[in-house]
RNA sequence: CGCGGGGUGGAGAAACGGUAUCUCGGGAGGCUCAUAAUCUCCAGAAGUGGGUUCGACUCCCGCCCCCGCUACCA
């Protein structure tokens, strides 16, 4: 039977437009689904869209016109990602719309009655930000934006029981049913659970609300908190409470179930979300890979510094090829990265036009020189390096490995100097350089498919010299 | 003693109980197929104090420093 998986990234909320934060974890996922597409996987790729946040209607006010059209607007951004990074997703799952509702309303309904139940909560509330805020958080007085109209607020809510869940979950991430990647990131969920988990509040007031989000089921005066029916974003994305059929297939009837989400969110998807999934008696997933947060020049990202990257304008300066190295292979998939725009430029000036470009292009002008042609070829493999890397979500390190091929390449070329050769002597020393050039295109198709497909071109059939893929910049 | 993760040449990273590797940057030389590219060589590194060991960057302990988390509107 062929083998299936299911890779999902998380769904941003949309109140302001795409950073290259997100771009990083749609190109890894993307990388991902490519790859495992090019091993003859039956893949589907989920992304979408957060659009019951209050926030949302907050930004809405502020640009004075409906709710509805802000997140049809912004979630139109994050929808362009795919076009602008070259990126394969099957399904964009945006929450605002009725089949998710539906869905997240199923799931909500089939927890079991005990794990839900309604308590009174009382926190400390800003109305400026009309968010909750902890003790710790309110300094003199004040929340953290600043604002001092501060107010103890009481308000009934339904609660999920968590505890219920405590040593299950334990076992669940100790025993790797619920594999965490990285390991460190493992660790810190697993203490987290150890220190007690409580219950958390899964709805809201419809006034606090604003009458936005998800309403719960057989309760008019209640919406869902946004976690919970963002979280099942993952199932709705296949059709759960209304199609089923792809539900069936990627959810239930498969055991390779990814998802790729950022270090911020590990809680919500390695200790809620199982836990939900429990109660309601479905599947679980079986993997959560964690990266990391992209900080610009070694600043935190934030609007106020006015250091946020814009990936569409990136890919329009430098390409989308460029953009996708830079994040698979500069950022470290295991931990935070940095952007620069010099180490962008060093990278792109060092590796894809020194590196591999000029590596095509000298190889190209010797085949050409000797009319050398190579036949298609269809049963390529991925070098070990590469599957062993991306298997653990190392794009950096697989990158490096199959850079290290093309250095080889170059060594290689100026031992041998083919250009002193003629006829069959060149031939005989350029065509299994020629060969090995494709045999790393076809290795680049998950991280550079474009690139990996010009290469092939090139070197199928009769191989001539070409512009450079990558002119330096 | 809240929990977790770290401190490796100028920068960023890697490996390993036994010559510390790679990329960028600096210096010298070679080649001319190639995108002023490429190849060779050189300079330059383990936070700190102990311990284990024939041998420690690696394992153990203390200290210093950095980062993340410490739950309820992403």
């Amino acid at each position: 039977m062929q083998k299936k998986i299911y890779i999902t990234t998380a769904i941003p909320y949309v109140n302001a437009a795409p950073h290259v934060g997100f771009a990083l974890e749609v190109v890894q996922a993307d990388a991902l689904a490519r790859f495992y597409r090019a091993l003859s996987f039956d893949v589907c790729f989920a992304s979408g869209s957060d659009e019951n946040s209050l926030k949302n209607v907050q930004a809405a006010e502020a640009e004075k016109i409906p709710t509805q059209k802000l997140v049809e607007k912004n979630a139109k951004l994050f929808e362009n990602l795919a076009p602008a990074l070259n990126i394969t997703w099957d399904v964009f799952n945006r929450t605002s719309l009725e089949h998710h509702f539906a869905g997240a309303q199923k799931l909500w309904k089939l927890c079991k009655k005990e794990d839900i139940y309604k308590k009174s909560y009382r926190g400390l509330y800003c109305v400026g930000c009309e968010a909750f805020y902890t003790p710790a958080e309110i300094i003199g007085g004040k929340c953290p934006d600043g604002h001092s109209n501060i107010e103890e607020v009481e308000e009934e809510n339904y609660f999920f029981k968590l505890s219920n869940y405590q040593k299950w979950l334990e076992d669940l991430v100790e025993k790797d049913e619920l594999k965490i990647v990285p390991q460190t990131k493992k660790h810190e969920v697993l203490s987290f659970i150890k220190q007690r988990l409580e219950d958390f509040s899964i709805s809201r007031s419809v006034e606090r609300a604003h009458g936005w989000g998800v309403p719960v089921p057989g309760d008019e005066s209640q919406v869902m908190y946004v976690w919970f029916d963002a979280l099942a974003t993952y199932l709705t994305a296949l059709g759960f409470g209304k199609d089923e059929h792809l539900y069936k297939k990627y959810w239930v009837e498969n055991s390779n179930k990814l998802h790729v989400i950022g270090k911020g969110i590990i809680r919500f998807h390695a200790v809620y979300w199982p836990a939900m999934l429990a109660s309601a008696g479905l599947p679980l997933p079986n993997c959560e890979f964690v990266h990391g947060y992209i900080t610009v020049d070694g600043q935190k990202i934030s609007k106020s510094l006015g250091n946020t990257i814009d990936p569409f304008d990136l890919v329009e300066k430098y390409g989308v090829e460029a953009v996708r190295f830079y994040l698979l292979r500069e950022i470290p998939a295991w931990g935070d990265g940095d952007f620069s725009l010099t180490r962008f430029r060093e990278l792109y000036n060092g590796e894809l036009a020194n590196g591999l470009g000029n590596l095509v292009a000298r190889v190209a002008r010797l085949a050409s020189d000797t009319s050398l042609s190579l036949p298609p070829k269809k049963n390529f493999t991925f070098k070990k390096v590469v599957a062993d890397n991306l298997g653990n979500f190392r794009f950096d390190h697989a990158l490096i490995g199959l850079w290290e091929d093309v250095s080889v390449l170059d060594k290689r070329i100026n031992e041998e100097k083919p250009w002193e050769l003629e006829g069959t002597e060149l031939k005989k020393s350029i065509t299994p350089i020629a060969q090995e050039i494709r045999e790393i295109a076809f290795n680049l198709g998950p991280f550079l498919p474009q690139t990996s497909q010009k290469i092939m071109d090139q070197f199928t059939g009769k191989i001539s010299a070409e512009k450079p893929l990558f002119p330096r910049i």
